[in-house]
DNA sequence: AACCAGGTCTCGA
DNA sequence: TCGAGACCTGGT
C-alpha cells in the first residue's frame, strides 16, 4: 500500500510504543493484537499479518495532515528552533494506540529503565497473553489479569504490581469508559484518568495523547523537561511546564512534543560520538 | 558491582 | 498547588 509522510523508523523509535522491534530491515510489531511485519520503501509500505489497509491506516494516523500540523504548530509557537526540528524529522508520526494496553504499559513505565519496561510487558503477555505461534503472545485483556492476579507476582513488576491489577480489575469491572474519555475534552478527560490507581499526570497525558486522540496532551518525561528548558527556557512544576509548552505550541502539542523528543535523542547520541 | 531509573503516592506547608 | 522522600528490582 502507499502511504504518504511516514518514516517508520522515526515513528517506532521514538519511545511512544514499547512492542515493537526491528529486525534486520523489518519492522515486527502488533496492531489490533496481532502481529504484522512492516518493510518500507519510500511511500510504498508491504504489510505482512492478519490486518486490513484501514487497521493500518487507522493505526499510523494517516488522516493527520503533517504539513497543516507544521503549519498550526508554527503559527503558534513562531520559533525557528521549532520549525528546523519539524522539518529535520519528517515522517515521525503520532500512532493511535488500543486504550487498554496503552494504559496499562504506562502504568508499568514508572521509575524504570525503557529496556525493563519492555520486560515487564513481556513477561505480562506471556503469562496472561494468546500464544500466537512464534514466541510471540497477544496482549492480555483486562480481565485475564483480574481473574488471576496471583500470576502477576512472577512478572517482576515490583511495587508497580497492585497498580496493575487494580487497574485491570477496574477497566474489567467497566468502570473505565474509554470512549466517553475520548469524546471529552483534554483537560477533563486528564482530570478523570488521573483519578485510577498508577496513573498520574504523565501517564494520564501519554494515555490521552496516544490513545485516545488528544492531540494537544504534552507529556513531560525528564527529557522533555530538559528540553523545554533548554531550548525554550520553560521550567517548574508538571503543571507548569505542560501548561506553557500547550500554551506555546497549540493544538497539536502532542505532535510537537515527540518531534522534540526525538531531535533532543538523536542530538544526545550523536554527541557520544 | 554498585547505581539509578518515560513516575506515582503520600504527607506537610 | 508544591516539594520532599520513599519506592521494587533489573539492566548496564
Amino acid at each position: 500500500m502507499i502511504v504518504e509522510d511516514l518514516d517508520l523508523d522515526r515513528t517506532l523509535s521514538c519511545g511512544q510504543v514499547f512492542r515493537w522491534r526491528k529486525e534486520d530491515g523489518l519492522w515486527k510489531g502488533f496492531m489490533r493484537n496481532r502481529p504484522v511485519t512492516l518493510r518500507q520503501n519510500g511511500c510504498e509500505l508491504d504489510v505482512s499479518g492478519d490486518v486490513t489497509e484501514e487497521d493500518v491506516r487507522r493505526f499510523f494516523r494517516t488522516d493527520d495532515d503533517l504539513g497543516l500540523i507544521f503549519q498550526d504548530i508554527m503559527i503558534s509557537s513562531g520559533d525557528e528552533t521549532v520549525s528546523m526540528i519539524l522539518n529535520g524529522n519528517r515522517g515521525l508520526r503520532l500512532v493511535r494506540q488500543d486504550p487498554w494496553e496503552c494504559s496499562a504499559s504506562y502504568i508499568l513505565a514508572t521509575f524504570v529503565h525503557i529496556p525493563r519496561i519492555e520486560t515487564m510487558i513481556g513477561n505480562v503477555c506471556r503469562a496472561y497473553g494468546e500464544d500466537l505461534g512464534n514466541g510471540s503472545f497477544s496482549f492480555p485483556a483486562p480481565g485475564r489479569i483480574a481473574g488471576d492476579p496471583e500470576a502477576a507476582r512472577s512478572c517482576g513488576l515490583g511495587f508497580r504490581c497492585e497498580r496493575f491489577v487494580e487497574f485491570a480489575r477496574m477497566v474489567d469491572g467497566g468502570e473505565v469508559d474509554f470512549d466517553a474519555l475520548r469524546e471529552m475534552e483534554y483537560e477533563r478527560c486528564v482530570k478523570e484518568l488521573v483519578s485510577l490507581p498508577g496513573i498520574g499526570e504523565k501517564v494520564a497525558d501519554c494515555v490521552s495523547l496516544f490513545a485516545l486522540d488528544h492531540l494537544e496532551a504534552f507529556p513531560v518525561d525528564v527529557w522533555i523537561k530538559r528540553s523545554m528548558k533548554h531550548l525554550f527556557g520553560i521550567e517548574g512544576s508538571y503543571k507548569a511546564v505542560n501548561a506553557r509548552s500547550r500554551m506555546l505550541f497549540g493544538s497539536y502539542a502532542g505532535y510537537a512534543q515527540e518531534y522534540i523528543f526525538l531531535h533532543t535523542r538523536n542530538r544526545a547520541k550523536a554527541l557520544r560520538r
